[in-house]
Formats: C-alpha cells, structure tokens, sequence
DNA sequence: CTCTTTCTATACCGATCAGTACATAATGAT
DNA sequence: ATCATTATGTACTGATCGGTATAGAAAGAG
C-alpha cells in the first residue's frame, strides 16, 4: 500500500502498560505515554483510538500475559505447595519483570477505576476469576495426586488465596518488613493442610 | 478577635474525606472539595493549607476513626470468632457509613500514592501495623479464654487477617457475588482453629 | 516521474487543573 | 462609630490536561 508504520504495535502497547501500571490512569498523561511509546500523539490517535482505549487494551494484555505467568509458575513444580509458596514469593518479590512498589496492574485498576466503570469492572472481575480458576484447579491437581488432603473445600480456599495475593500486592506498596510479610504467606498456605 | 469562621472545621474534614474516598486523591478536584465542603476556595486553602494537607488531614482521621470503629466491632461479643466474622461481613457488606463500592480510604490510598510518596506509605503502614495489632489482642483474648487453641501463631495470623482485609475491601470493589466472598471470609477464619 | 494514500510532526484547541489576588463583608476592640 | 483583623466571594493566573487540525514526509502504484 503506502507509507508503513515506524513503530511496532506489541512494543508501544507493552510500554504503555508499563507507565500505566507505574502512574495510574489518571496518572499518567498522553505526554508520559507518547514519550514512553516512542511515538507521536497522532499516531496514539490513530492506532489505539484514545487514551482510555489504549489502556483497556493494555489492561487487556496485562491480564492475559499475567494469567499465563501465573499458569506456567503453578506448574513450576510437582509439589503443589512448592509451586504455590514460589509464586506468593513473586508477589513479595516482584516476578516477570515486575516491581512489587507498583503491584499488579489489574488490583491498581480495581481501585482506581472499577468503582465508577463497570467495564473495568468486569475485566477485573474477569481476572480474578480466572486466577481462582488456577488456583483451584492447582489444588484439585493436589488432591489427586494425594499432596494435599481430600476434605480440604478447593473452591472456598481458591478464592482466599485469590484475595491474599490482592492484599499481598497492595502491603508491598507501602514497602513492609518483608520477613513479616513471607511469615504471613507462610500462614496463608496452612490452609493446604 | 474578629469575624469568626462561618463553618466547622471538623464537619468540613468529614467531607472532604467522603470526596477523597469517593473519587481518589487526584481524581477529586477542588471544585469537588469546595462543593461538598460548603467552602469557598480560599477558606479551603487559609484552614488546611492546600489539597495534600486537606488530604493528609482527612486520611489521619479517617485512620484513627476506622481504628477506633474495629477497635469496637472486635469487642462488639464475648465471642472472637464470632466478633471477627463480624468485621468481616462489615468489610463485605459495608458498616459504619461506608459503601463497599469505595472499600477503604487508606487501601485506597496504599494503591494510588504509597509508592509515590513516602508520607502516605508511611502513614497507611502505620494503618496496618495498628489494625494488625489489634487483630493480634484480640487473638491473645481469645487464647487465654480458652476459645481458641494455644498453638496459633497469633502474629501471623493477626497479619493474614489483615491481608486479607485488604484483599476483601479491594475485591468488593468489583461488585462479586457476595455469596462466594462470604464463604472465603469463612475460610480465612479457619486459621483460628 | 506523478499521483494517491497513509503516517509523522508541529502546533494548536477549549477545558480543567491547583492555587491566588483582591475587593468586600462581618465581627470584636476601642 | 471607627478601626483593625479576619473570613468570604469572585475572578483570575499559568500550567497542564486530552484531543485534533493541518501540513509535510514517505512509500507503493501507474
């Protein structure tokens, strides 16, 4: 056809995600973005329709990406507890390249934004869903082969977890003593027993 | 002296607060602030100083207000399972005048500025550090009563509740069906068994 | 080459932001 | 009643916001 693209959708969008996961979305203004994207405004305009596009497909991405991580890290090791305690560490941590002061994206969306957007209110409900899905499916996975007990209520304890990982990457925030923090996860994976 | 101010420090406080918890520190506009206030601007600015310093005014009582409410709810019966599952379903279904939608001002806060800004880390860690400690008497009562086992680990568990706080107050904001949160509410006090 | 099409770049738009200057109104002191 | 002092109300400031008009640059088609 004509004149073609200079940049790379995938690596704007990624660079996108990664300033709104830093600032926010209010936040983060159209000369953080474009600066960031290494792009100029109008082609902001014409590839992604507008900044509050641009972020429902970088929260888009995000969860997915993020969801995949979760996945592969769940089956990282034949012992579910291990697996477990190897992914409430990346929490504490920050893993796949994220930094635990900014948390998850999807948690930051559900403060900020899910309260007054019910669109992002169902993608982040969405998300948690999902990542309780893997959670549940990874303790099913348990009691089959006999590493955790049979009565344990695998939906119930799902859902914890879903809600301890959210409270484990909003603490991380305000930057506490990470001992305690580990001690409490520790806790958290008693309820495997 | 002289003319005397036409409105209640306090009473004003209180409503800038509810803007604060409702939209978010920067997502509340002066012109917000002044309406629900029922000041002009220059009052606003010769009383508190400026939008951080109302905010930061307005957080410090919301932190000693909560506080003092749970501190409450956690003496409300003899019981402290049943007076923790109380505070729980507080978080869920809203009490002491808050609105789910909103959760917490001080989580709220954790998300949008603790990694900014390291009053506001400071001042929702301290939040924490207290809310756990007052899980931890609690649990303390509640062992020397006999009700509970001598084996738990009151602090970590005490730091477990209070994750798990967080996690519900952030959750709720995404409107889920309250039945399924309730259940894990009732699995997270399973540790104090 | 020339034309057409699409992207890029600059510069701009009205709206809104937090914050303030200034004139007026209201009170206590004298 | 007059003055000093403080609060109020209006109107403004420069800066920044998200979004866009417009002109020029780059490439394929003929």
């Amino acid at each position: 056809m004509v004149r073609p693209k200079e940049f790379d959708e995938r690596i704007a969008l990624a660079a996108a995600m990664q300033v709104f996961w830093e600032k926010g979305y209010e936040a983060a203004s159209l000369s953080d973005l474009t600066q960031r994207m290494n792009i100029q405004r109008p082609s902001l305009y014409a590839t992604f329709g507008g900044k509050r596009e641009l972020f429902e497909a970088a929260l888009k991405a995000y969860v997915q990406s993020s969801l995949t991580y979760i996945e592969n890290q769940l089956r990282s090791d034949p012992s579910v507890k291990k697996s477990m305690l190897a992914y409430f560490q990346g929490v504490i941590h920050g893993a796949g390249g994220s930094n635990p002061d900014f948390g998850c994206l999807c948690v930051n969306t559900m403060v900020e934004l899910a309260p007054h957007d019910p669109v992002f209110a169902d993608i982040t409900g969405d998300f948690q869903a999902r990542l309780t899905e893997l959670f549940q499916r990874t303790i099913d996975h348990g009691i089959q082969s006999g590493e955790l007990p049979k009565q344990l209520n695998a939906s119930s304890i799902a859902r914890v977890l879903t809600l301890s990982a959210i409270g484990l990457s909003v603490t991380m925030k305000t930057k506490p003593d990470p001992a305690r923090v580990e001690h409490a996860a520790a806790e958290i994976l008693t309820l495997l027993e």
